[in-house]
DNA sequence: AGCACGCCGACT
DNA sequence: GTCGGCGTGCTC
């Protein structure tokens, strides 16, 4: 708006403010573009960074004033972006200006952008050779060729599930350069494997210079260089986790996002963003393609395929090469004989396996989730176990650094430390983690190379590359592991995968449970068999017959599915409610119930008080399942509903009219929308 | 987030 | 009587 020669701008400013200000623009900007820049303004007292989001349309009772000043020459994304910030923002709940400031690179633009440093080598270090582009199998040629003739006929969402090894990485280079062949732009997201992931190895040896990477172990300049390379039509190609969503192409023809049912899309920052939904969104806003693809789909996503909410599902029944799915031999643990010392945790199976592996020459990878040397040191005198202080948690003992850790808030106590009950000094070290089985598996093969892959290793930075290239270049003949293993590597030296307990995550409180075991166990196992040799799992078990552990064995998602969608349908979750949780804290235990109470009271009468919201659950307050972490008291409510729309509008009313009242005496609420992690 | 304004407890 | 506690509300 222009009024008496001065232009109005609005301006979303990044601090926790729900609205947004309008602001005189400097005087010498009557005619530039001013959207998407930022801007020095007056806030109260002080002054703030906000983002122009354009010129303003009506203007506010309050005066005006100018901006200070306006700190870029040119917009920091496409004017486009701005309706999907919006979005996010809304969906979410989220401050808009607080949700633009997360999705851009932190800080100031450095003043000699870096736009060449990043490009030429992997996070492995090594210089990229060029690859030559293989031949497809028969499944990935119509795969192609079907997603190829989507492009450019607007939003279409495509499910590509495709067992392991099956080769989805080259769909997705093939279908980005048929982008690129049209003049147009493709966003790649994949899961945070800590630095480096092997599709971005592969995308770079495929596209060279012409792609750009964004992910955590970029440098403040490095992320600055390759968001501009992005913003200035550089590249047309861009790699990265769960943040690349915000890559700021004006309009992606393509959004891919490889094994969609990562939890590690989902942000557990303050703003509780899942990039696989906002890929979905992002795309739509575009008109363009997303495609999810994975061995193990979401439900989430397996059941928008199946009620044609997706325009079509690709299935690739077969690995490449015809190499053929490892063989899985479930060991009961139930039933087998307890050895002591080093063979407390190894089957005879498992042994005789992992003997005749090593003796070949060949490699393997053991899984467990769980790290550290014992999870559960509990007092032999008095039978109290070791917890932390800040949290209700039992503490872990880690060898290597000789002391106990709390793995929810870091808290540590030297290996010496006595039981808290008693003082007695025999403290027994039950349970176990991946240190132990290391420990293990070294004495029993006391010749053989045995390193550990976990959080406890991989601290420093490139300290994950250098031991998937030990392991590569078989320098390490054993590969003891978390979680961390299971995610996309493919390693055709290995032959066999131990699992030694599947059931860690089956009794988590949380409604995923059976999904998270399903996809953690299939995925391990297709770690197996990817080279010359078939491969071989061996899935220790106190549940054998738990369908999702039945289910992973087989590599069988749709058999999960059928499963699964049954108990959702019966409880009513997700896909068939949506559901936000409500985390209400406070560092005293007594104020923290009295907000949780406060807020339950807010709910139920809100619910009885509209019958617009008679179709709303409320669920609690209940204490959290960890119910004391790093000092602060922890309660939660679940809020469900049938329809996004409803939820949103239950949740917005919640806040604006009780919000303030909830957080009275020091309590903290936050709002988690669509939660994955229920703890 | 900051910062000011405002209304109740123990102090020179 | 006032200094200061932090609950409440506002910032174009």
């Amino acid at each position: 708006m222009q009024c008496k020669g001065k232009r109005f701008i609005e301006i979303a400013v990044g601090l926790p403010v729900y609205s947004t200000y309008t602001y005189i623009a400097p005087a010498g900007e009557t005619d530039a573009v001013l959207a998407g820049r930022r801007a020095i303004v007056p806030f109260g007292k002080k002054t703030a960074t906000g983002y122009i989001l354009g010129d303003a349309s009506i203007l506010p009772e309050a005066d005006v004033k100018p901006v200070c000043d306006i700190i870029d020459a040119t917009p920091l994304f496409p004017a486009t972006m701005l309706d999907f910030f919006k979005w996010v923002a809304d969906y979410y709940l989220h401050p808009l200006g607080e949700t633009i400031k997360s999705a851009l690179p932190t800080g100031d633009i450095p003043r000699r952008d870096m736009a060449r440093q990043a490009g030429t080598k992997t996070a492995i270090g090594d210089a990229v050779k060029p690859d030559v582009p293989p031949d497809l199998t028969p499944e990935q040629a119509t795969v192609v060729s079907d997603l190829s003739a989507r492009l450019g006929h607007g939003f279409d969402a495509c499910l590509l599930a495709g067992v392991t090894g099956s080769g989805k990485t080259e769909i997705y280079m093939r279908l980005a350069e048929e982008a690129l062949r049209r003049g147009e732009t493709a966003l790649i997201l994949v899961p945070e494997i800590a630095l480096i992931s092997q599709a971005e190895q592969r995308f770079k040896a495929r596209f060279g210079e012409k792609i750009a990477v964004l992910h955590s172990g970029l440098s403040r300049g490095q992320r600055w260089a390759q968001w501009l390379k992005i913003l200035r039509n550089e590249v047309s190609i861009a790699i990265g986790t769960r943040s690349a969503i915000f890559a700021p192409f004006a309009s992606p023809a393509v959004i891919i996002v490889d094994e969609e049912h990562d939890t590690s899309y989902k942000q557990d920052g303050s703003l509780r963003y899942n990039a696989r939904d906002l890929a979905l969104v992002r795309a739509k806003m575009a008109g363009g393609l997303v495609v999810l693809g994975s061995a193990t789909p979401s439900v989430q996503s397996a059941y928008n395929a199946r009620t044609d909410k997706f325009a079509v599902t690709h299935y690739l029944q077969h690995r490449v090469n015809n190499n053929p799915l490892p063989d899985i031999t479930v060991v009961d643990l139930r039933q087998v004989q307890k050895h002591r010392g080093a063979r407390a945790f190894i089957s005879d199976e498992l042994f005789h396996a992992l003997k005749s592996t090593l003796e070949d020459g060949d490699q393997a990878l053991l899984f467990l989730n769980r790290r550290g040397f014992s999870s559960f040191p509990v007092c032999a005198a008095c039978g109290e176990t070791l917890r932390c202080r800040h949290c209700d948690i039992t503490l872990t003992l880690h060898k290597k650094i000789n002391a106990y850790k709390c793995h929810f808030c870091g808290f540590s106590l030297p290996a010496t430390a006595v039981c808290n009950t008693c003082g007695s000094t025999a403290i027994k070290h039950l349970g176990m983690g991946t240190e132990k089985i290391q420990e293990a598996v070294q004495q029993l093969f006391p010749d053989k190379s045995v390193a550990r892959l976990d959080r406890d290793t991989t601290t420093r930075k490139g300290s994950i590359a250098r031991i998937l290239k030990d392991l590569k270049n078989r320098r390490i003949d054993v590969l003891v592991g978390t979680q961390m293993i299971a995610k996309g590597h493919d390693f055709p030296g290995i032959t066999l995968i131990g699992i030694i307990c599947a059931d860690l995550s089956l009794n988590f409180p949380d409604f995923r449970a059976g999904e998270r075991t399903f996809q953690l166990l299939a995925q391990v196992a297709g770690r197996a068999g990817r080279g010359e040799k078939p491969g071989r799992v061996i899935m220790q078990t106190y549940n054998p017959d738990h369908f999702s552990i039945i289910a992973a064995t087989q590599q069988d998602f749709k058999s999960f599915y059928d499963q699964e969608i049954n108990f959702r349908k019966a409880l009513a979750y997700p896909p068939f409610s949506r559901i936000v949780q409500l985390k209400i804290s406070a560092t005293d235990r007594e104020k923290s119930r009295d907000a949780a109470r406060r807020a339950g009271d807010a709910c139920r009468d809100m619910k009885h008080g509209d019958p617009a919201f008679a179709a709303v659950e409320v669920l609690g307050p209940v204490e959290a399942p960890i119910p004391r972490l790093a000092g602060r008291y922890r309660w939660q409510i679940l809020i469900k509903a049938p329809g996004a729309n409803l939820l949103k509008q239950f949740i917005s009313r919640l806040i604006n009219e009780n919000g303030a009242a909830i957080k009275k005496g020091n309590a903290r609420l936050v709002v988690d929308v669509d939660p994955f992690f229920m703890m």
